[in-house]
This record gives C-alpha cells, structure tokens and sequence, in this order.
DNA sequence: CTTGACTCCCAAAACGTTTTGGAGAATCTT
DNA sequence: AAGATTCTCCAAAACGTTTTGGGAGTCAAG
C-alpha cells in the first residue's frame, strides 16, 4: 500500500535512512532501526518488487520451460520437483516463471524471449535432447542455467541425472541372472538423452551377455505408447519372457498388452520411475528409481550456485538408480 | 543487450520517439518506424521488463499458489492446465509464476507476500476449501482472481469447476438403476469444495432412493487414502456392491483393496477425474470428467476479463459433468 | 499575411527502489 | 584543544522504460 516516500515523510525520516533500515545496514542507530520496522510492520510495507528488480538489476525470477504439449512432459513428480524448487529459490528471493512453449514455437525461441528480455536470471530446462539446442544457445549467451537431464554438448553444464544406462544395464543383468533369455525393451523417443542412455544401458547388457539386442520397440513414452510397443513386441515369432521398459508409464501400458496376451501373468516387467500408481496396478509394478531426497531443493542448490558463478563442472550431480521390488519383475519363468 | 537510450542514439533520435516508434505509435512517420524496426531488429533490442513493468504499474505477472505438500495436488493434468493457462496468459503479455507454500507456512500468508508487494496483477486459486480465507484475503484486497473450484465465500468470486453434485448423483441413480441397494462412498477430506460437493451428490441420490447413506469413508485423496477408505467399508458386515469414489486415484486404490478382499470382479466402482492411467487398469477403470475443452485457456480468458475489470458474477462457469464407460461399472451384480 | 490544422519529433517527469559519497555531530586521542 | 575517529543520517543519482505536454515545421485556407 504504502512506498518508501510516504514511509518516510511519516517518521520524518529520510528515504535513504528507512531503506537501509529495513536492509539491516550497521550505519543506522539500534533505536531508529527499531522505530522504522514497527513502522513498517505496522502499515504493511513491502518495497515494490519491480523497482527493486529495475535498481538492482536482476529480474529475481528464473524460468523453467513446459511444452504445452500435453502428457508429454513426465512424471507426476515432476510438480513436486517443480514445487520444491520453487520454495526453495523462493528462500532466496527468486521466483519460479513458468515459460510456456505454445503448439508451433520453439523451445528455443521461448528462452531467447526471457532471456533477452532480461525476464529473468536463470533459466530450468527440462527434458533435454541429446542435441539440445536450447542448451548451445544459452551458453552462448553466457546466462546459468541446469537442466534435468544430461545433453551430448560438448561444452559442461551444469545437470541433475539419474544414471539410466546404469539402471538398465542391471535391471538387464538382473533377469539374465533370474534365467530369462529373450528380454526385450521398450524404448522411448531416442532423441531424448534419458531414453537414449537407457536403451544403451539394455543394450550393452544384452551384448555382454552375449544375446542379441533385437527385441527392442520405440514409441511415446506414455500408456499408449507402451502399450503399442509391446504388443509389437509380443508379435516376435520368439516372444520375450522379460521387458525392461523406459518408464512406469509405458510399462502400465505394457502390462495392459500382456493381459490382452497372455492373460497377463507369464511375462516379468520392470519400468522406471516408481510412480505412486505403480504400487496399486495388477501386478504390482516393480520399477527403478533415481535416489537422492528433495530433487527440487538440489536443483535449486545448483541454480543459485550457478547464479554466483560455480563452474560447470562442480554443478553436475549424477545419481545412482535404485531397484523397487514389487511383483512383476518375478513372474514364474517358464520352461527354460 | 542494447537499451532505448543506446539504440536512440544510434539513429539520432530521441528515446521517446524510438519508443513511440517501436509501439506503432501514429506520431511518427512510417519511414522512421520502419528504420527503428529495423535497428532493433538487428542488435535484438527487447524492452527491459522490469523497467515497463515499474513504469507501468504492472507486474505482468499472475500466481498460482501450490502447496508443496507432496502428491496433494490434484490429476496429473492439472500439469497441462497450467501451462495452457501460461500459454494463453502469456500471448496476454502476462508470466505465470508458481508461489509455493513451504510447510509449515499458510497460504494465506503467501498471497500475502505476492499481493502486497505487488509482484502479481492477479492469482489463480486451486484445490479450494469450503471456507477459503485466501478468497476472502483477496476479496479484501480487491485483486483481481480466479479459483479452480467453488467455495462457500457469501460474495460472489470468480470460478471454474465441475458439478460434482449433479455427476455424482447422477453415478449413484444409475447404479440404483442397475439394481444396486448398497452403494458406498469413498470420499475425500470434507473441507475441499469438491469432496464435500460431490459427497453430497451420492448422499442426495441416496435419499431419493430411500437408501440409507451410511456406507461412506473418508481418506486423503490418493491411492492410499483410497486404499484404506475400502478397506474399511469392506470390513462392513454387510458390504456394498459398487463404489462411488470421490477421485480416480482413490478408485485406483480401491480397486487394489477389493482385489485382496473379494478378488477383484464382484464390486464395481468408478472414480472421476478420467486420468489416462485409467484405461490401463484392471478392470479398466470407469470414471466421470468435467465436459469442456482447453481448461487452462479458460482459465486463462476469465483471468483477464477479471483483470479488465468484469463484475464476477459473469466470470463463473460450472461444468457439466459426463460419463466415460470402462468397464469397473458394471461388475455382475449377484443375486439381489 | 495570418490562422489553424496537421505531421513529426522531443525534453522532462515519473515509476519506487538501492547505492554512492559525503555532512554534521559526538566521542575519543594525544 | 586540536585533530582523528566513529555514529547517524541524508541528497542526489541511477536503473530503463512510458507518457505528458508541448515545439518546430509545413501546408492549405481565409
């Protein structure tokens, strides 16, 4: 309601004194300081947000991109993370724009607009490619940023991964060892790092155990397209016995093709992701998860850090995959 | 990377004039605009938004406020309506900013904060309460806002929601059509809006049957609570033979309790909120959905007639709700 | 030649804060 | 008692826009 003007002119102080005041500064006496902030509390004074921005230069926002496209930006945690990291830059005194990508524009654009606009000081990329361009463009304009998921540039940025090839190189391993031989994947869109690194990470399992890697289908990584993989999958002459999936989601899409299949309790399947729904479905789900609490507190961490200038190279946190052992990775093997 | 004043410069003109020129408006010729155009086109020059926005006295900026609360926040798409929401607000010249609520502290005090300091020119409510002491904050205030669902507010504020009394009324009457007597409720926490409109509606339809409504639980509106609110009605001495739940993910839940209870095929069930996972349940789930395309450009369109200045009786809008048939609705009905 | 209308441009004020570079008074040192 | 130091405070500049209220010049009409 009030500014700092009228704030003054009603304690007959100066400008200059209430803000430094307010700001704790050493150079204002105990007792005034005190006078001010009742003052203060007591007219519900707050300084005006876009004066300070526009004096201190800095935009106190940072923007985190969401294609509009719907369903296709990943698990429900993501709000949590989103809500985390936003509470946490909040502490800071930064707040969390959602820089929305309509149908038809792209992503990149959406960051030369903030960026250039001098909207905000950081940015939050979600959903990297492998070749991301939004990445090259904002280290060529020299702004910090993190994102969610690794890239293939060739220049270090700051990330928070989860080890995907690790996860699935061992979940692979893992049904090698319970005696499976077919085991398929069902992959998502490879020009996506994290469905990339983890079809690799089945890939290299298959090969070390000297098997084939050819039972391998792609489609969107939701239901849907789960769904659809397998049911290509279960076309094979030689069906598989066991499917590591990319994510919960296409394995509950998954697990919906074996039901029409096979009645639904002969295949094994693991997803990844540890959707709370993942506990409730028939069978239950068993899956993998990133490990690490509080993903939006670290990526706040990181921005912050790389706001005050941290190198690249001290910002990248990659976390270890951890198993979640429900039922439908141990479904009886048939006759070996 | 430039400002007015340089790029003012740069072509001997006055800063007002390459501000006018850049706005289209008609005071200056077309061979000037032209040339300006072209200057800023080519050293990018992109107002300073925090300037404008100070000079201007607007924060181009609308919150939504959401509780950090992990998992409490509604249908996953709920996502996809913000950032349509942010999409269409954002071709307005508005930035939607997330304003978490950190544990422990009200949300009322985080409205609080972005109203007065005057980061916001408008908010978006969600998950509204029966009594709502964010509405009436804002209503004090006078800012401009729009909630996702009703509330017993005595002045009239702008809404989006969905009838949940009628759909699940209307759910309860076709159950009792079908034959069913004993028609449970699974219902979330009585102080949302929702829960307690849509409680109503089965408890209305009850009534008009001649039914007594006595089979309810209550539970947090996720898969657990869901979980747990079966549980408990199937430990009845005389169970119900179909369950009307109040959110698809508590449906979810409940469709794991009546599995490990009875098997899974005697009880049906349906949910609301149609989520995708839906279809990929077993029994595939039955549910209800708000009619209405593009939630969030709703929300959006209301949001800027609020801000323009509509009275808001005319900015509410309840939606019908409709039936999406699965399969979980019509378990067989034993012997009557 | 004056008047008015019109076109194109601009100087200056304002938005509300933070920060710089002192100023005046009181206290301490020597 | 003079100089140095410390304590409080403040005027003014700056951040980069938008907007107000004209000011020249040109042209046509009277």
């Amino acid at each position: 309601m009030a500014n700092l003007k009228q704030l003054a002119q009603s304690l007959g102080l100066s400008i200059t004194t209430v803000s430094r005041a307010l700001d704790g500064y050493a150079d204002v006496s105990a007792a005034t300081r005190e006078r001010v902030r009742e003052a203060a509390d007591k007219v519900g004074y707050r300084p005006n947000a876009s004066a300070r921005r526009l004096r201190r230069q800095r935009a106190e926002l940072v923007a985190v991109t969401l294609p509009s496209d719907p369903g296709h930006i990943g698990p429900p945690h993501f709000l949590d993370m989103l809500s985390g990291c936003a509470e946490h830059l909040a502490a800071a005194g930064l707040n969390l724009v959602i820089a929305p990508v309509p149908r038809g524009e792209s992503e990149l654009n959406i960051c030369r607009r903030f960026v250039d606009g001098r909207r905000v000081d950081a940015m939050l990329l979600v959903r990297t490619k492998r070749k991301d361009e939004r990445v090259e463009f904002l280290q060529s304009r020299g702004i910090p940023f993190v994102t969610n998921g690794r890239t293939e540039s060739l220049l270090p940025h700051p990330f928070i991964d989860g080890d995907g090839f690790a996860g699935f190189r061992a979940a692979t391993l893992r049904f090698h060892a319970a005696g499976h031989r077919r085991i398929g994947h069902i992959a998502g869109p490879q020009e996506y790092y994290f469905a990339h690194d983890r079809c690799r990470g089945w890939r290299a399992a298959m090969e070390e155990c000297g098997l084939a890697p050819d039972l391998c289908a792609e489609g969107a990584p939701l239901e849907q397209g789960g769904y659809l993989a397998a049911l290509e999958l279960l076309r094979q002459p030689s069906r598989p016995t066991a499917l590591v999936c990319a994510t919960d989601e296409m394995a509950i899409g998954a697990l919906r093709a074996l039901r029409e299949v096979d009645g639904g309790s002969q295949i094994s399947i693991v997803g990844h992701d540890d959707l709370p729904m993942g506990a409730f479905t028939s069978p239950p789900l068993s899956t993998m998860r990133m490990t690490g609490e509080h993903l939006g507190a670290s990526f706040a961490s990181l921005l912050l850090r790389a706001i005050a200038g941290e190198p690249a190279e001290e910002l990248q946190e990659l976390h270890a995959i951890e198993f979640v052992d429900r039922d439908s990775h141990r479904r009886p093997l048939k006759a070996a």
